[in-house]
DNA sequence: TCTGGGGTCCTAGGACCC
DNA sequence: TCTGGGGTCCTAGGACCC
């Protein structure tokens, strides 16, 4: 038997981020219930957690359940400035950062030993270095796999650092309840509970059969293979988006025509803008109408060629979300649209192919024109650069109310997820 | 009194092709 | 002449992640 592969994957997990930048930013703010948000709680304090407040949960429960709750406003600019300077103390330890999100990085530091010294050494460092030059707190979990490392730095939370040895990782894992492991959310949970299941460890003895039956194969597979410790994922310093989308929660509105097409053109605007910024067109557009209750429908259509132009992706999507609206006629007000393009390819294939279209008639005009908007796109785009996105806008957004949200956190996120890259 | 915006992956059924 | 299996693509829905 070869010797195990040693502990040498760190996954960095900054605490509580959002809420942790807000009070360091403003020192009355330290130790106190804090959540950032409004409507919903997007992140809170541990002092917040302690009276049961959540990420994700309404406003309005969270005051019920924690009374003296203060809600900030979030500074969203500094939230990305401090976690890319907490990235750069990360990058300082090896090149084999994979960023999964704004304020999470797995590690692969096997190479960074003979200069740094032992993982956990490395760990510790980067904990110091980030506290002092930072001010943040940032937990960390070793391990020999990613599953691993990841559970253990949810183990390591708030402030602190999980180390598994190799030899001690059944062990570790078996009394965990299940839904520390990644892929397991309330439905999971509730369905494994039901059949008796509740640790890592009963998951990892329960029978394949078992398990498919209740998560289906592919799922089944997955989470029964990391509960037994089966993970052979590397880190990918590379990784490219396959989708592109925008949505806007709309409060609760009557779906008029006017509403719909003004919303899906400023949608449609953002995605078709980020798409030409980065180089990128698709074949396949997707919407999604949430009606009240959260009961949403989706209708996407996939095309022969990819598309990036704005009025273009503007017509097919209110097509589609007619579509979507007429299979349900009792559905009266609509909360949300959505707008996602998936099926990417590099732009210059597109240039390439339009000339030379393919016969087929139902597409063939959409495509000239988007051919020819395209090039007006991309005007509009070298404007906008120049003098600001306000110097030019399409008509139909301009009547959009679809606002609420502050343009900061729209950025936020947007910079937050994966860059398609070639 | 049921909420934000950005994503990934999986399933199941049907169409179509060889 | 109605029968086989496998693969790929598309669509709609759903679970999950930060």
């Amino acid at each position: 038997m070869a010797p195990p592969r040693p502990a040498t994957i760190l996954h960095a997990d900054l605490d509580a981020f959002y809420a942790s930048v807000e009070q360091l930013l403003d020192p009355s703010l330290r130790a106190r219930p804090i959540a950032v948000g409004g409507g919903v709680v997007l992140a809170a304090s541990y002092e917040a957690r302690a009276f049961g407040v959540g990420a994700g949960m309404p406003g309005w429960r969270a005051r019920q359940l924690c009374p003296s709750l203060l809600f900030v406003g979030g500074h969203f600019s500094d939230y990305q400035r401090l976690a890319d300077e907490v990235m750069a103390v990360l990058d300082a330890f090896t090149p084999l950062v994979e960023r999964i999100s704004i304020d999470e990085a797995f590690l692969d530091v096997a190479g960074s030993i003979h200069l740094f010294g032992s993982p956990t050494h490395i760990a510790e460092a980067i904990r110091r270095r980030v506290r002092a030059e930072i001010g943040l707190p940032v937990s960390i979990g070793v391990a020999r796999t990613k599953h691993l490392a990841k559970v253990a730095s949810q183990v390591a939370k708030p402030d602190g650092l999980v180390v598994v040895a190799p030899q001690s990782e059944s062990e570790f894992l078996a009394h965990l309840p299940v839904e520390l492991m990644w892929g397991v959310g309330p439905v999971t949970r509730a369905r494994l509970a039901d059949a008796g299941i509740h640790t890592i460890g009963d998951l990892a003895a329960a029978p394949t059969a078992l398990l498919d039956r209740l998560l289906g194969k592919a799922v089944g597979a997955k989470l029964s293979a990391l509960a037994t410790n089966i993970d052979a994922r590397r880190i990918e310093t590379t990784r490219r988006a396959s989708s592109m989308g925008a949505q806007a929660a709309l409060g609760r509105r009557a779906a008029t025509a006017g509403l719909v097409r003004s919303t899906l053109g400023y949608l449609a605007d953002r995605v078709a803008g980020r798409l030409r910024a980065a180089g990128w067109a698709g074949r396949t557009l997707t919407v999604r109408v949430r009606f009240t209750g959260l009961r949403s429908v989706t209708r996407s259509a996939t095309l022969p060629v990819p598309i990036s132009a704005t009025l273009t992706l503007t017509e097919l999507a209110t097509e589609l979300a007619g579509a979507a609206l007429a299979a349900h006629p009792r559905e009266h007000e609509i909360t949300l649209l959505a707008v996602s393009v998936g099926n990417l390819v590099p732009e210059p294939a597109l240039q390439l192919e339009l000339p030379l279209d393919p016969g087929d008639d139902r597409y063939r005009p959409r495509t000239a024109r988007d051919a020819a908007r395209w090039v007006v796109d991309r005007s509009v785009d070298a404007v906008r650069a120049r003098f600001g996105h306000d110097a030019v806008r399409y008509a139909t957004v301009m009547f959009s109310d679809v606002q609420r949200v502050p343009e900061a956190f729209r950025e936020l996120a947007e910079h937050a997820a994966l860059k398609p890259q070639s």
